[in-house]
DNA sequence: CCTCCGGCTGGAAACGTTTCCGAGTCATCC
DNA sequence: GGATGACTCGGAAACGTTTCCAGCCGGAGG
């Protein structure tokens, strides 16, 4: 168990009888003459030598890992990004950190500041919220940086992002097309930057439609199930309603719960639909029409600037903003036109 | 953006007029005068100076990282472990390296082998299947592991796992005392160990109610709501069910699919039921009967014991067996006694 | 034949810490 | 008052690599 430690590049070096610098050139392909490779080589296999990724680390500046940064896991949007990213970090050789924030702000600072212990190369971040305080910790990150979300414009960051808000008010128009007059809206925290730009959306998709905003309608909780099915009854307790737009997959799935207990059929009697098309919407009953935010390729992207980064990429901070999509399903009525 | 580079501790202590080993020390809590200590904290703000963790893991020898592999992070019971274990590593300081090693019996010896290059303290691992190579390279690995999952009984290696088939069976009883005797079973890839031990499960609880095993009421394929849904539909076309077991909630949910496409009702005409207790399991129409294998439960003992050899334990390895218990939800009969 | 040049090799200096060890300071105790 | 001890601090070695540099050798050219 406690074996004596591993062998270092000095036993190598002995064991081939060469010298140090001659085995470090031989293993990393400086060397041109194949005899001293193969003596090398040999002596590699013969003692087990593993280069110690840690002392690589120190003299050359790199660490072959980048940390993703996000809420929670748990949550599918990040997790359909963690998909994608890893595989292709993986692909160029770096090793995925993983940090989940729970949506503290201090943590998330705390991420960014301890980037200049320099454990990793690069960072991808996903701040629920934007504070003042994240700006100043963006403002010379000890490593590059890609932020996924919504950013103010003076912050020269790498950034991609998408609109949700644009993409709520597209989940309105196709409720209005299928007929709903009376959509219900049931958002998650206000005070973050997707639940304001879904309600804000929403409230522009009613306007585009010609509906008034009823506040009887709308009803906020966190992005879960269960308050995505307790908003819903409370709706219901007060009001009519003919669809709900939920601000993610999950408050639409508990909508969808509570409008099953309240005997109401879907979309017969209430249209339902989400936000960030997560393999919950396929797989609920009926399957969910769901907008999509479009987050694993978000994921790619974000990899993809940081990659190019990593690779030297010098030019000013870039921006890319994916357009939401809607996805149809079965909870909506689609009208052929 | 290309700063020249961060401050070293040697900077800290021209600024403060001390010797960089006295900065270390007042950093590291091993000095007892006050105002050295008050000395090279003020040097550290003013310069600006935050450690290397690279350049302290080479001299420490530990990196504060631990690594946990598994299939894919998108397989829910992965991801309540996952859940469970990066907030436990974190309260101990240690940061969380994930590896998605997609089945690839490969990538998962690769994982075991790169531990010799020291880039973290311990590694979780989650083999789906068991090879002589994986024993090989647990012989004496690099750091300590712990293993999740099935394990000869001679591998020295820490290990929790759980007992699907005795869950298996549980599930296969509990659908024979809601009325059930035609019980389908829909499995994932038979050469996996989950698969197979799942299967073994489904047979020794048909045994046990008294029921034969008909072949025509099994059928394989991955672990994926489509494979499910697919398989369940081959079932249907040759022969009468009153109830589905799925390999795991995917599965199931797919069963369910193709129950309801099929005209039948659940679990009025045909009970379903799944396996590893997911969200999924939570959220689905109607709410999923589900056997628990206790992943996050899993996932918690794993990281305590990877956390107590880290903190030198050194007693002989552990085994933990987890049992699996029943969540009995609307998609099954419920008798009262 | 001597010089110059190019290619390999070995020694040594880094990378940024922690920690061992010896030297110095000061107070205490005989 | 001098020796002894307890403490603190600075220098230097170490952790395991990569890479610069100088030296060596052989071959080619004058």
């Amino acid at each position: 168990m406690a074996m004596s430690s591993r062998p270092t590049i000095h036993q190598v070096a002995k064991a081939a009888g060469v010298s140090i610098s001659s085995v470090s050139r031989a293993l990393n392909g400086n060397t041109s003459n194949p005899e001293m490779v193969a003596k090398v080589r040999a002596a590699v296999k013969q003692v087990g030598y593993v280069p110690s990724a840690v002392a690589q680390s120190l003299k050359t500046q790199q660490t072959g890992q980048i940390a993703f940064a996000m809420e929670d896991i748990g949550n599918a949007a990040y997790l359909a990004m963690v998909r994608e990213i890893q595989p292709r970090l993986r692909e160029d050789g770096y090793r995925l950190l993983l940090h989940a924030t729970a949506a503290d702000v201090q943590d998330e600072i705390d991420v960014l500041e301890s980037l200049a212990q320099k454990y990793v190369d690069g960072l991808i971040l996903c701040p629920i919220r934007v504070t003042d305080r994240h700006i100043e910790a963006l403002r010379s990150p000890a490593v590059p940086v890609v932020v996924i979300g919504q950013l103010p414009d003076h912050v020269g960051v790498d950034n991609v992002r998408t609109d949700s808000r644009q993409g709520a008010r597209l989940a309105v128009e196709h409720l209005y097309a299928g007929g709903a007059r009376r959509i219900a809206f049931v958002n998650g925290p206000a005070d973050t930057v997707p639940g304001h730009a879904r309600y804000a959306g929403y409230r522009e998709g009613l306007r585009a439609c010609g509906l008034e905003v009823d506040e009887l309608l709308v009803e906020v909780g966190d992005f879960q199930v269960a308050a995505g099915q307790a908003a819903t009854e409370r709706i219901l307790a007060r009001t009519d309603v003919d669809a709900v737009f939920g601000a993610n997959d999950l408050i639409a799935l508990g909508a969808m719960h509570a409008l099953r207990s309240a005997g109401r059929s879907i979309p017969g009697d209430v249209q339902v639909a989400g936000m960030d098309d997560t393999t919950l919407a396929e797989t609920s009953f009926p399957p969910l029409t769901s907008v999509s935010l479009g987050s694993r390729e978000r994921g790619g992207i974000a990899a993809e600037m940081l990659l190019a980064r990593l690779h030297g990429g010098t030019e000013p901070a870039q921006r890319v903003t994916v357009p939401p999509s809607l996805t149809v399903r079965q909870s909506t009525v689609e009208v052929s036109e």
